[in-house]
DNA sequence: CACCAGGCAAGTA
DNA sequence: TACTTGCATGGT
């Protein structure tokens, strides 16, 4: 009975979100340099806020691998602020860079070319980069078949009963992969679909949703 | 006013 | 190993 698959509520919450929100098409960037940029920018911060500090790094012309790389780490600081931890951050993106530069020979192609595992264990050697940073840049910076996990995911799972409360990144980043073909374009949705539905019916303080799309799956 | 946001690392015991 | 704290702006 392989070709049989039980009902699995992984593709079930999959394919309610879709329903409700449609394609995502993520992730908002014109340029691979600007989804790592972004991820590391929208750590435990508002997207809103990061598209501000990503505008005023646009509207300099700074947006650039060379631009970045050249430039003092307190100024960026401060085209960053409004993504809050700004001072942090900037150390970050420069940790970020220093690393393409000393691994890949400042070429983030290499780094895009080089095997998922490698790639994934050099961001994660960045102090700054764990892994959900990590896994975003390589799904949705480089396109490779990573599942993002995050707080809404572990949320979300939690209170369907897929997950314990104290489950690790990896386990609940098993639990999708095992559930899902290996597919980068559905991971891309799965992840953006849940962000969606956490921002819209899954906040903190907001433990149940009366027009929640999973809450008949409960 | 309090609380939260598309985390991560360092400090403490 | 297992908690706790710092980082910081801007929206609700």
């Amino acid at each position: 009975m392989a070709v049989t698959r039980k009902n699995n509520p992984v593709v079930d919450i999959y394919e309610k979100m879709l329903l409700y929100f449609g394609k995502q098409h993520w992730w908002p960037a014109t340029s691979t340099l600007e989804v790592l940029v972004g991820a590391v920018l929208t750590q435990n911060t508002n997207w809103k806020n990061v598209e501000k500090a990503l505008d005023n790094l646009k509207q300099q012309g700074l947006l650039s691998y060379e631009a970045l790389l050249a430039m003092d780490t307190c100024m960026l600081a401060e085209l960053i602020r409004p993504a809050g931890f700004f001072k942090l951050k900037a150390k970050r993106l420069k940790n970020l860079l220093a690393m393409i530069d000393a691994e890949y020979d400042g070429d983030l192609m290499l780094l895009q070319e080089d095997d998922l595992s490698s790639s994934r264990e050099k961001l994660l050697g960045v102090n700054g980069i764990g892994q959900e940073t990590a896994d975003s840049i390589l799904l949705y910076g480089f396109k490779k078949p990573t599942f993002v996990v995050d707080a809404y995911t572990h949320r979300i799972f939690h209170r369907h009963g897929l997950v314990g409360e104290e489950c690790s990144y990896n386990e609940l980043q098993d639990e999708c992969m095992e559930n899902l073909p290996e597919d980068e374009q559905l991971y891309n949705e799965y992840h953006a679909l849940i962000v969606q539905t956490g921002k819209k019916f899954c906040k903190k303080k907001k433990p149940l949703c009366e027009s929640c799309p999973l809450k008949d799956l409960l």
